[in-house]
DNA sequence: CTGACTTTGTGCGCGCGTTCACAAGCGCGT
DNA sequence: ACGCGCTTGTGAACGCGCGCACAAAGTCAG
């Protein structure tokens, strides 16, 4: 980049006029509306006000109004949100309407319980390959699943493939990088590592010791606030 | 809170002048430094610049040196820092060396591999305790710990223990509700659900799904710019 | 002992995200 | 048919966090 030669880009933006723009915050926080969305649906209501759902999804109501409007306008005004409507547009937006393949590699302790977890499945992301690179545990079934050799990676990932990676943390980085040369371009990182893809690759973690240990500080913090402030 | 009765606050900060004050995002970061540290560590390496910490974290160098920075002084200009002294300090503010009791509730598929990762146990915060309501279940054995049922909690809690939650959505609520009760102030969910939590209490929460959605979304957004936008 | 190099610690500007507050819009009762 | 009240959608201000770039500080060679 040079700025200097660039003082005024704002009529030239590379590549802003696309239609969509959702802030990544706004991203995150769809799940959460779209879990929410599915109690009240369950719940029997048909409409709901921004007050009333982000009451439920635990969040501001301004930033939920805000949220689902960069995906268009889909509520009435005086009225609220129509449920089953929103379901279907913010399901559309995260793309879970079409079946997308997600293949797991690794199945220890984690992956087995990430295989065998419902809130993949019902959310239309059900895991439809596990890998792992220990033959004895190829053949074996899990969750309704045959375990496979990672040596078959190629013949189990489509285009627009998942990639999960729950394998030991210095077996990762190999893995993460089979998964990209067998055109993976989104994956999700269970393992306690720091994994480096090539541009063009979204790569997401999960540290499942790393809340506990923010957790921690702050109970430490407390502690030390306790015994220490009231002088 | 009384904001109204405090128009000159600015003088009688309520607890500012309290020496540590780290923000947020940093105290994230830390177990992050953590790992990355024990990693040099193991690998032999008795001092570190921020540069090649900040490449084995993942992060930009001037990020670390501030985030490090307000934790207080520990390194050496035109050196770096002292490995073993920084884990010392990391491990410290996060609370990490003195014993901290961990709770878990629920021991299904995700119950089980919390208990068993190793993540946890090699950074001070070993699971001590597994209950669940399930009377089936009490009485197992999993990784070393032997499965109580969930009334017997107020024995096992301390004052500084910290609560994990593995049960299913519907039970999260209960579940949190009888730790707090019990004396817990920080809790980690894993239930897909929204918990409420009374003030003073910290409440954190992991959702093994909600990635896994975000990644959909950004495959999503590449097929639908793959086919639409190349004009 | 001095000078030059290396690395830390931080002041500053920028952009994102959150929140308040209000105008625009829609339905419903009368 | 018409106004009243409710709810959405958004403009603007605020605050946080990030990254650059530089000054302070300490080490090492000669």
């Amino acid at each position: 980049m040079d700025p200097s030669s660039l003082s005024e880009d704002a009529l030239a933006t590379p590549a802003p006029r696309r239609q969509a723009m959702v802030p990544e915050a706004t991203v995150a926080r769809l799940p959460i509306y779209l879990r929410a969305l599915h109690v009240l649906a369950d719940d029997g209501q048909t409409t709901v006000s921004s007050e009333a759902l982000a009451e439920v999804a635990g969040v501001n109501s301004a930033k939920l109004r805000k949220d689902l409007s960069h995906l268009g306008s889909y509520g009435t005004r005086g009225v609220g949100y129509d449920v089953a409507h929103l379901i279907e547009q913010v399901s559309a937006e995260l793309g879970l309407l079409r079946h997308c393949s997600v293949v797991l590699v690794g199945v220890g302790n984690l992956g087995r319980a990430l295989a065998g977890y419902g809130g993949f499945a019902s959310r239309g992301l059900a895991i439809d390959a596990l890998l792992d690179a220990d033959r004895n545990r190829v053949g074996e079934q899990i969750a309704g699943l045959t375990v496979r050799h990672i040596d078959e990676l190629c013949d189990v990932v489509s285009k627009g493939s998942i990639g999960v990676i729950a394998t030991p943390a210095q077996a990762a980085q190999q893995v993460c990088d089979r998964l990209v040369a067998a055109g993976v371009t989104s994956i999700l990182n269970f393992a306690p590592t720091v994994l480096s893809v090539p541009p063009g690759v979204d790569l997401r973690k999960v540290d499942l010791s790393l809340e506990l240990q923010i957790l921690s500080f702050h109970e430490h913090r407390k502690a030390a606030l306790a015994q220490g402030a009231p002088v």
